[in-house]
DNA sequence: GATATCTAGTTACCATTGGTTACTATAGAA
DNA sequence: TTCTATAGTAACCAATGGTAACTAGATATC
């Protein structure tokens, strides 16, 4: 009964594309220690632009995983928060997160050992 | 002393964006349950095409998560097997799976009720 | 009064990646 | 002789990711 997740038409498999979006996770991390403004996203997760994040926050959403609350302020400020089924989903990132902390040594060390290999291949 | 995610330089990302990979996690499950040769893999997991397998294989090598044996038949065999870090990397992915599969009917909900609304406010 | 600043985005454009298709080499079977 | 199988590679095109400039409205500064 289990789903194929091998198969094309796997819906699961669009869920686990979804995670490996290269921002999504990182916001959905943020937003889980608290509600955060578009700007205070983007000045705290480097390297993203404003449309990458824009884009992002809009599919979160669309997704269910975060909700969005425009503030009659001047200017507009405009409050992202993470909700009931975006936390769950973080929790499940988690042990992942773990994982790269812990094993990035050993991941990086494999990496030299590999290329050193191709070289003397090469040669 | 946490790593910081968010900052550009965190190593840390670089794991989460290798895991963010499309296929990478697919293969990675795969040669959990048994070691498997090129074709088998390209066969079993619909949508992948021979270019993208042969990449994302000798990444996953690179990183230490599998590893590549060619065998001297004809024609040649080449078998992959998964790894005692790979492993690792495995189960640290499984909350995810059935995050995606308990929830999916969620997200595909929300996903409705987000376009419906967004179609609701263009009218 | 003109310019700069803040907010949260959008738009046009370019670079990088992902994907498709055709091709390689080698040997055995039809 | 052509077809099969193996495991890839090469050339090419489409889609995505990323950069930089721009929008709008109100306030603050020169």
């Amino acid at each position: 009964m289990k789903p194929n997740v091998y198969a094309a038409e796997c819906p699961t498999r669009q869920i686990l594309d979804r995670v490996g979006d290269k921002w999504a996770v990182l916001i959905l991390l943020l937003l889980r220690e608290e509600p955060m403004r578009f700007n205070q996203l983007r000045r705290t997760i480097e390297g993203i632009s404003q449309k990458m994040l824009s884009q992002v926050l809009k599919s979160l959403e669309r997704d269910g995983l975060l909700k969005r609350r425009a503030i009659a302020t001047v200017p507009v400020t405009v409050e992202y928060s993470i909700t009931q089924l975006g936390l769950t989903l973080a929790a499940a990132v988690d042990p992942l997160r773990d994982w790269a902390e812990e094993n990035l040594k050993d991941v990086l060390a494999a990496q030299r050992r590999y290329d050193a290999q191709q070289k003397e291949e090469a040669a």
